[in-house]
DNA sequence: GGCATGACATTGC
DNA sequence: AGCAATGCCATGC
């Protein structure tokens, strides 16, 4: 049906829980998700896995992907709407324009999570 | 098993 | 509004 196959997070929890899948591919199944043009907080991936403090880790699981991932990696910004990568000579920009191309505005190194921000089933 | 390392969040000033 | 301090927890050595 639905060509944005959004997975089923509670079973993704469970998953993590039981071990039955790594931390970094539970990560990658939700960032995967993320529709095109919206964006999600890193704090609220982590949420969607069950684990509301573990904001910091999906950051790490981030960084572990490869360099040519398909994983839409730049749709995960802080939960103020910056980019956690401004500081990054490369990275930084590449997201933002990764951003832009999508119909993202983004200013100061920020977007407006209120606008473009992604809530699951909406 | 213990310790250090982060692409964060929240709180307090 | 911005900055520093503290808490978090998966990973790797």
């Amino acid at each position: 049906m639905s060509v944005d196959a959004t997975p089923d997070f509670p079973a993704l929890a469970a998953a993590l829980t039981a071990r039955e899948l790594r931390w970094r591919d539970a990560v990658e199944a939700v960032v995967s998700a993320i529709p095109a043009g919206r964006v999600l907080g890193y704090g609220q991936v982590a949420a969607l896995l069950g684990r509301p403090r573990a904001a910091r880790q999906v950051g790490y699981a981030l960084a572990a992907l490869d360099p040519g991932t398909t994983v839409p990696w730049w749709r995960v910004l802080r939960t103020d709407g910056s980019i956690a990568l401004q500081g990054d000579p490369t990275r930084g920009p590449l997201q933002a324009a990764a951003l832009r191309a999508e119909g993202v505005e983004v200013l100061d190194h920020r977007v407006d999570m209120a606008a473009v921000g992604w809530r699951p089933g909406r």
